[in-house]
DNA sequence: TTCCGGCAGAAAATCGTTTTCCCAAACGGG
DNA sequence: CCCGTTTGGGAAAACGATTTTCTGCCGGAA
């Protein structure tokens, strides 16, 4: 690291510095780098010593020139980065810096004007493979006129299941949920959820009512509560569901939001939670899940892994083995005092 | 766009492709293409033609490799990426991307061994310059063995006076909040805000102080109320106020998060909000003031804005005009109804 | 002694632009 | 008609690595 009289200062030297120094052509200071080639030990070793004296680094720009590869991956999320696709984004963030690539960030902001013009330039870049993230679960039309380039899909689906999609998987999610309410000996369920024009929300629905019938039960009040993601929402539908279905003793809500404003209005009303009703959300969003009284049980979805699971099917892409698809990654339930 | 026939696919086209297609050298097509240099208008039409022909796209590798910048800058944050640096970086992001330059994602996780290798990693890719963010207000040390680099840090500033931060200005949205309430008849002003060893806490809460002072005022307990940044602290405190001073008549709180605290407790104890006690928060964060019942008055930091003056100042930067010194942006008052 | 195989390392080609230098033709003024 | 001065455009040298090809040189075998 120490400054080598008549060479540049650390950090700027280039491998022909290298070579001068170590007394060799620049050839043969690239094969004592890259492994290859057939050369005496204490050559290579002359070479190593000399990349240590200038704390040599080698021009990424000129190796990329050379291979076509940019060791850089587009990372193109939809809505703003939001509560769904940071989790997602450092996930994949952790598992592509494991490999010595890095990340692009692109935010299009749900434009697609914006989207193209990022598009242009991931291409211009020559990125090795790109990321789309989203943050509602409802399928997405794909990227276009990226042909050559790997892509992946995380959160939201791409429509063609011909690409690679990695998803949070919400049948386990609704699973997850009503068993550990029948385990703990509910039976008259309550399902309140968002806009039934959410994927999430009609999905996890769906779900819950297939489960419950398989147990040979049915929600409390006959059918699904649409709503909102809110806890206005919550704090509303939670009465109409206690005027309907007055014996209901749980709650799986669509999100945690709607299942704190449940949680709330229960306890507005002196029902004990979870002494009569129990009251499950999703989303593990810790600042509601854990600032709610009490502190809610709730699904995880494990968007860090969906993100990186994305990341590691990007990368067999880019290593030629693509698995096309949509692969899914499973929920965790988060017990805590509300059921 | 259509294909030409002799001539590779759409897209990966060459200059020297360009060049012969127009018939002129490799030389005078570039500079068809940047401006420069003299020629007939008609033989850059002719090339202009040729480029729209075969769909070419400079490799910006090569570019990079001879002009020795990359067009990109990395943005380093230091938590994961939370509530706070997310605007910032996107108002970093839309600032850059205006100016063709592509934003470069690391996370450190806040570890010292990651960001290290996290900036070996931009240093080789030689980006243009470098923004650093981070959760708390608090000064951070500087970047260590980045010379060459130009450096801005965002919300964090760094502890060297002579480097280039950004940061939210806390004096302002101390004084936003307490002439709001002070012009809405308020003068019995509460504080509660988070740990004194935080920067945002022990600042906003001196400037609190010292305004009541200049309107011959004092805070309505006498003192500060440190804690944490939770609604749990919140309730607790609120009640802690009431019994020492019940005569309060507006809580001005740390964020948002401690400001519903107190607003529930209120409500849960009989105080009418915004009747007899107002409620004024910090952060603006949406979830929290607008669930809020009533929804929160609040000091919106401006953090996007914060992400773009870093942008800028970077540019500057970077273009050779850089300017040393700590810039503030102003806080925003958001009134709603807790008020 | 001659020839050949093998090996260490040098030299050169390549990646795709930009930029500098240089040459030829055209042009205008005296 | 001749000699500068523009002008348009080509050739070539960077940029900094990797990779392929080429050249000595040495040892061993015929």
């Amino acid at each position: 690291m120490a400054a080598v009289p008549g060479f540049p200062q650390a950090g700027r030297a280039k491998l022909a510095d290298v070579a001068k120094l170590a007394g060799v052509s620049v050839g043969t200071a690239s094969k004592a780098l890259n492994g290859g080639g057939r050369m005496r030990p204490e050559t290579r070793q002359r070479v190593l010593a000399a990349v240590e004296a200038l704390d040599f680094r080698p021009n990424q720009h000129a190796q990329s020139l050379h291979t076509g590869r940019s060791w850089t991956v587009g990372l193109m999320t939809t809505d703003g980065i939001g509560r769904f696709s940071t989790p997602v984004l450092l996930g994949a963030e952790d598992a592509l810096g494991a490999g010595k690539i890095s990340v692009l960030l692109c935010d299009t902001r749900g434009d697609a004007i914006r989207e193209q013009h990022h598009l242009r330039n991931l291409m211009d870049r020559r990125v090795d493979g790109i990321i789309v993230t989203g943050r509602r679960t409802d399928p997405r039309s794909p990227l276009t006129g990226i042909e050559p380039i790997p892509t992946v899909y995380a959160l939201s689906p791409s429509v063609d299941p011909d690409d690679m999609s990695v998803v949070s998987d919400d049948r386990s999610g609704a699973r997850l949920a009503v068993d550990h309410l029948l385990a703990t000996g509910r039976t008259r369920i309550a399902h309140v959820t968002g806009p039934a024009h959410h994927a999430a929300a009609r999905d996890r629905a769906q779900h819950t009512v297939e489960l419950l019938e398989q147990s040979s039960l049915a929600l409390s009040t006959g059918r699904v509560h649409f709503g909102e993601w809110s806890e206005t929402w919550g704090r509303r539908a939670a009465e109409t569901v206690l005027r309907a279905a007055p014996d209901t003793d749980a709650f799986f809500c669509g999100n945690d939001q709607i299942a704190r404003g449940v949680a709330d209005s229960l306890r507005e009303n002196g029902v004990d939670v979870p002494g009569r009703v129990a009251v499950v959300g999703y989303d593990n969003w810790d600042v509601m899940a854990l600032a709610c009284r009490p502190p809610l049980t709730t699904i995880d979805m494990n968007l860090a892994e969906v993100g990186r699971q994305a990341a590691l099917r990007l990368l067999d892409a880019i290593g030629g083995k693509p698995e096309p698809g949509v692969r899914t990654v499973p929920c965790r339930l988060v017990v805590r005092e509300s059921s």
